[in-house]
DNA sequence: AAGTGGCGGTTGCATATGCGACAGTTGCAG
DNA sequence: CTGCAACTGTCGCATATGCAACCGCCACTT
């Protein structure tokens, strides 16, 4: 009746692929700086978009607000972050990278690019081109 | 000198693309029979691969053994596995789905199917072809 | 200007998770 | 047979997570 084959399951090889790589490329950080992959995509954001404020950060990340707001907390207690109050909304904070921060962005990005041609390597210009535009398109349209 | 784009960034995509998929699929598992991920996983497999042993569910599925273990006890206790002690080896268990077990199996993959039609529906055929096999090609040869 | 619904961000709580330690078992080397 | 490394599965503990409740603030209605 289902021929229903695990191992063809998308969800399933999403998560596997996901998964496999996070783990490999997650090291680094993790052993550098003690940082979660939370607090990763922060950096990440906030160094390449300069000043952003939490809820931006949820849009654009696609993380939960309370694990925002936690990790958020973290960079900012080890210095990489600064959080400054908004005038225009009392509610909101517009967060940036220190100097320090910057530093560490720029470690990170480093080893992320070649991390990226490692896997780029493996899997050829083609593929990956490939495979990243269907990735987009298939988080795409899904506002959870 | 890093032209790094965290929107081209692969663990990146991999990572929104499988949360995407996964939670908007494991709302029926989750309200339905208050599954979690890694025990929908362990039914899969018990369901198409029959007996297994707690560790050969760790190697296939990808999962901490604590993980599985937890997980195991959890599916047993709604009486949907059951576990025989290991003739040949005293350590291991042998687990398989009870006659509820595979009811509820049924109904899983009923779902699954249905769910990855769609997908498929979205994606096209052949991009879902290439995907799935990409995403195979990354998990594989990384034994973590 | 008072009421109201909604937003930004934080926190409490219950649960899930990862890791390392552990007891029991196996099998292989000497 | 004895010792020892490796393996199976469980568990404790510290941490991470999701969800909902919450506080203060905003904007719009009347």
């Amino acid at each position: 009746m289902t021929d229903f084959r695990l191992d063809d399951f998308l969800p399933y090889l999403l998560n596997n692929a996901a998964e496999s790589t996070s783990r490999a490329f997650s090291a680094h950080y993790r052993e550098a700086y003690g940082m979660t992959r939370a607090q990763w995509r922060i950096m990440a954001h906030l160094g390449s978009d300069g000043a952003l404020t939490a809820s931006d950060i949820c849009v654009r990340s696609h993380l939960e607000k309370s694990k925002v707001s936690r990790a958020v907390a973290a960079l900012e207690e080890r210095g990489l972050l600064r959080r400054a109050p908004s005038t225009i909304d009392r509610r909101a904070e517009h967060l940036s990278l220190t100097d320090q921060g910057r530093q560490v962005h720029a470690d990170l990005t480093a080893h992320a690019k070649r991390f990226s041609d490692t896997l780029i390597d493996r899997l050829g210009k083609a593929r990956t081109t490939e495979l990243a535009a269907i990735l987009r398109d298939l988080t795409k349209d899904r506002d959870d």
